[in-house]
DNA sequence: CTGAAAGCGCTTACAG
DNA sequence: CTGAAAGCGCTTACAG
């Protein structure tokens, strides 16, 4: 029953198909109670011959709802940000809800355009992770936005809103302190950009560990760079080249860690015996990396559902107060320590 | 300038703010050429300072057209429909589309069901990496389906449509020569369920090698399991129970290969050296499996790329007709074998 | 349950 | 460029 290119089965047809109202026919789509077996089934058989599908974009419309929800991460690719979506997903589905994505790749002006978009879209709302380093204007824009925002991962300090985040703090200082107990004294903090909130956290967890400790702070054992296997490359072989080199490091995430890994390697050296290598997110790979690496567990995939109920719960009530989420991490030690 | 809750700002209110006349503005919004650049500048000013965010939704169901584009995957947590995913984002994206994701989890009732709301959501085209046994009834369904339709992956042998793909026949071709090349006669074929018709290019495939080989075919040597690590693990168990054992194994996907180095090391036996192992897709970690893994590259992301763009030449005309494109495969050599 | 009317926010087509 | 009108496919509200 195939129809012609552009000709839409419209509810007026069905209704007239099946010999009732287009009111009635509303109703029925809608599945409200109060009506009367023999019609919902007379309507319900018209649907399926016309093969009509209902017009969710005309419905919302109308009523001013919107069934869209918009997910704005950073980067697909990342397995962390892919475990993100799939708790998200899972959430938002069983509300009924579609969700449109967007991938930033940490650039402010993609996030401008994403967010543009998917109001000129009408979301319901949105899940934001926000890019490192969102501009002013952004702020400005997302503070002024009249919908439904939830921020996951990294927080705007400038704004108030709904957020899910992990303890990086709390993670960070387990990290460390475990690698105490394993009797280094000389630990690095490889990788990430001090520009991020995510770093801050992560050095303030890390100064604290060692001060409870009494091991003085050598700013020099700390090492930015790029949050990837190359950042972590190009890290431990300066770390390598100081005076006394660590003998553990702290890295800003699991790629990271990889990047320290291999770079261990190409110095000659054995990681998980020369240096000891925590890595942070507890990406599913870490398991099969050589040696398996130890590392602190962000819970991805409870962040996504967290943020998911959060926006359900801020599209059914706006003027709730805000609720900020803060996951604790968990330590996975492996035979990389 | 916060507004009401509820209180959207229309092209009607910038006209008035402008003193120009709605239609007018809604040229200018949709950037009509034959305006002077005064008014275009006195309304454009008027959009800024009212905050108005054009209504996508409410221009695409009068103008009967949609910026909107389903994606279906199986598991966005396998990395290699995460690639498939960039792919797609990024050649639809620069036509200016929005893309719905759904997931299915090889489902057939999910994938239904996604089908119904994008459709429902008014897409302008669906690229579907169908389940691997859809029903007669889904079949029937998107066949009758008015919209532009792209299968990436997987192929629907009832459906006549556009289809990426890659030559599963070729790339197992290319991994069991490249075993037999490395002196191995019993060649096993592990993982997989022979339902799929990416099971049964691979075995043509298998068969192919070895018949050009002059090596008898034992059917033994083929032993289904799930597509998981798990699935992995038992095959290889099962075919290390042989009266005579293989000495080299093919499997369905990396994750098979892996779970099959696993299953290899819990029998007490070095993957490598005491079998040989190949796997398929070339997803990222397989770099950093140990050993690394030899296995067949089967390009996701360029999958993505190229439905894409089938799906935006079929929006743009229907009546073109079908394309098929195949990419080929490419051995990747690694220590596993 | 029906029927007629109004409206969501936009585009389209046309006379001026 | 303007202005008035019609319409995309639905929902809403109301009198009967």
């Amino acid at each position: 029953m195939k129809r012609k290119k552009g000709s839409r089965v419209t509810l007026q047809d069905v209704a007239n198909h099946a010999g009732v109202s287009r009111a009635t026919a509303s109703l029925i789509v809608r599945n409200s109670p109060n009506i009367s077996e023999g019609t919902r089934n007379k309507v319900l058989k018209s649907i399926r011959e016309l093969g009509y599908v209902y017009d969710r974009v005309a419905a919302n419309l109308r009523s001013q709802q919107s069934t869209t929800v918009g997910l704005i991460i950073t980067d697909i690719a990342n397995p962390f940000y892919s475990d993100l979506l799939v708790g998200v997903h899972n959430a938002l589905e069983e509300n009924g809800y579609t969700v449109f994505l967007g991938t930033t790749f940490d650039s402010d002006k993609k996030q401008e355009k994403l967010l543009s978009t998917m109001l000129e879209h009408r979301v319901g709302g949105v899940i934001l992770c926000p890019v490192s380093d969102s501009s002013k204007e952004t702020i400005e824009r997302i503070s002024h936005l009249n919908i439904p925002i939830v921020l996951a991962v990294r927080e705007i300090k400038e704004l108030q809103c709904d957020y899910v985040g992990i303890d990086y703090r709390e993670g960070s200082k387990l990290a460390v302190e475990h690698l105490i107990k394993k009797g280094h004294r000389r630990i690095a903090f490889l990788g990430g950009s001090s520009e991020s909130s995510a770093w801050k956290e992560r050095k303030i967890g890390y100064y604290m560990a060692l001060e409870e400790a009494g091991i003085d702070i050598d700013e020099s054992l700390i090492i930015e760079n790029t949050v990837t296997r190359e950042g972590g490359v190009h890290a431990v072989t300066k770390a390598l080249l100081l005076e006394t080199p660590p003998t553990a490091a702290f890295c800003f995430n699991d790629f990271v860690a990889r990047g320290v890994m291999q770079g261990l390697k190409e110095a000659g050296l054995v990681p998980g015996e020369d240096m000891a290598v925590v890595g942070f997110d507890n990406v599913q790979e870490t398991v099969i990396y050589s040696p398996p690496l130890t590392t602190v567990s962000s819970f991805p995939r409870l962040i996504g559902t967290e943020a998911a109920k959060l926006l359900h719960e801020r599209i059914a009530d706006q003027e709730r107060e805000q609720k900020r989420i803060i996951l604790q991490p968990e330590l996975v030690v492996r035979q990389s320590t």
